[in-house]
DNA sequence: GATGAATGAGTATTCATTCAT
DNA sequence: CATGAATGAATACTCATTCAT
């Protein structure tokens, strides 16, 4: 038979890997079977192992999808003019708008990094890349003198870590909790944080936002 | 044998439950055999089933006892003295003291309470607990003076949960995360947006906000 | 402790094959659990082993109570001044007025009878009694001149327990079969075959019966 | 392995029914577990469960396939120019020359039957094909003038019912019953009740009984 | 490459039975 | 004698994975 070409192999990993993403969100990593996985990706049940070599590479395979989706997002962060508004554009996208399971997904995906190698160097690998966008964009701002943080930003990159973590988890087991409002005050604290932008550097921004 | 009395049935119970909890922690939830469980508790295969219905409400024993304990720690927070101290005390025993095993169960659970309604249940009735100890805590620290916070309580008491979540979560799950800095960091961000406290300070504060 | 007198161990007997009886009728003899048993009689768990060895046991001891009671039935047909008559009225108690567990029990017992020696030797030993009772009756009224069957009882007798088996079996297990009307068909048979009560009975039983 | 063709896949479901009614007549529903099915059948463990969805689906089968061969018999009687030959013929093929094993599976189903609706359906099921076959055929015969039952169709159908159940059982369970004995007698009682016979054969039987 | 039937190891749960109190 | 907690062997059923077609 003709070998696929490799946009059509990507492609089939893809739908598979949107298959897992659902059925994992939905019921967890070890509640799925192989089988409900491939029925959501309208394929037969072997199928599934010609693209992943078993159900741990597939979680795995999700885990880096997952997370260079994230990478990518902070790498942006790091190149935004304005660090706080393009922050909280990513939370809001991540938060708000991306469908819930994602969510769902990312704290299984956690769960799952404390016995699965590959999930962990995932996060691993995610963790490094925000932590370098986040510091090389804070350090740009200051340096510009458009922030002056309360504290340096070796200590204030863990803590937004922490906040994205948090914000994550309490948006994904939470239905109560209303993400709009909780990103607002958490943007305001941080604005605290950051530090007013000086008062001579108004003009500049007012010049750009009127 | 003639019927245990209460205590007896309660310490059968209870080690049934740090069994469980360190084998959960170990491998999760689904991994983890009821063999297993009763392995390390030390009794029989099907002695669980004397104490607990099911894997899943032995899963869910679980959840009540962990958010118990956790509620129970927040209430004291509202009666202490001196709110941030209370809060960074809590934390520090939390993410620092308890073995690390309750932070990745924690995880796991978060994962399950999606799924599980009896662990969404403990989940939903931990914060609301949380919620009204802080927002109690909070409002009788403003009403004495010993705060003045940047944002009014309703609003920051989702603030303090979500820096909670991700404090937990962080140290669950990143074996990098130096949590004494990552609480340091914390509060210091958080005695920013309380607000400067005692009164020996309320000149400075009511030179800034006159 | 007091050992119990032998009237009350007959008793605790009794009372444990009477919910053995319910139980074994509803659910079948490997469906029914020890403890359901134990329930339903209002005992222990533990309490059912002290008068019966083992489950099987009791089952064999239900098989013995229960075709004592038949065997019993029979050997009164046996002295029964009419015998169709006789056999008749038995038919109608076990068939319409015992409760209708005690047939399904006996399908149940039927089928063990196959796979546990004690049952079978039960059903062995009733069976015996009331081929012998039956043939009794049978040479009895024939003798008396009182019927004139159409075969020899070594040949009818055979057939009346066929006719009971199937009675019974029946309505064990088929809710629409009309008891009343079945016994009705039945014996009106069983009087062709048993042949016309000689001429010189038949003013009497007219008288009787007008 | 792709998909089988209908043929095969009833090849499958005939040979797993096979096993499963001789094991089931061995030694019961509940005592026999799938793996000595599975083994019987030379398949795996997990085979039975591509065909079957439960072990009460495999019962449900045997008891499906049983009864309709049953009713296939009775159907056959209903056409058949002799009705009491038919008949004997049909009860010498299902009492003496069949396995055994197939007699002991009808008691344990008739049994199963007070609790498993889709083996009470099978034979409910059979029952109104069986009794409707013998009214047609009993009607006809009568019609044609070939037989004058002593009662009329509807109250002899299930006499006819009663005594096949009776001899079912009465030969699965006892193994001291000689079946052809007992035909012979049965048929002999049946043929008096039936009635005279066919008017060309009078003068014989009018001479043996004036 | 795709299919889906087949495999068989793995697991939660049940339950007859025991026995310390 | 009675209790009921404890045992541990037994079993229906599942599911990741394989492989003949």
């Amino acid at each position: 038979m003709p070998r696929l070409s490799d946009d059509q192999q990507a492609a089939r990993r893809e739908r598979l890997l949107d298959a897992a993403e659902l059925c994992f969100a939905r019921s967890g990593f070890h509640a799925t079977t192989m089988a409900e996985i491939a029925r959501e990706a309208r394929v037969s049940a072997g199928a599934a192992y010609v693209w992943f070599a078993s159900k741990e590479d597939l979680i795995a395979g999700i885990a880096a999808r997952d997370r260079a989706r994230f990478a990518a997002d902070f790498e942006a962060i790091a190149e935004a003019p304005d660090f706080a508004e393009a922050l909280e554009a990513c939370a809001r996208f991540h938060v708000v708008e991306r469908p819930a399971h994602k969510r769902r997904l990312m704290v299984e995906l956690a769960a799952e990094s404390t016995r699965n190698e590959a999930v962990a160097r995932s996060f691993r690998s995610v963790d490094r890349t925000v932590r370098e966008s986040l510091m090389r964009a804070l350090e740009r701002q200051v340096a510009a003198g458009r922030i002056a943080p309360a504290m340096p930003p070796a200590r204030l990159v863990p803590v937004l870590m922490v906040l994205g973590d948090g914000l994550f988890l309490r948006r994904a087991i939470d239905p109560a909790a209303d993400p709009e409002a909780l990103i607002a005050s958490l943007m305001e604290m941080l604005r605290h944080v950051l530090g007013p932008a000086p008062a001579r550097k108004r003009r500049k921004r007012g010049a750009r936002r009127p």
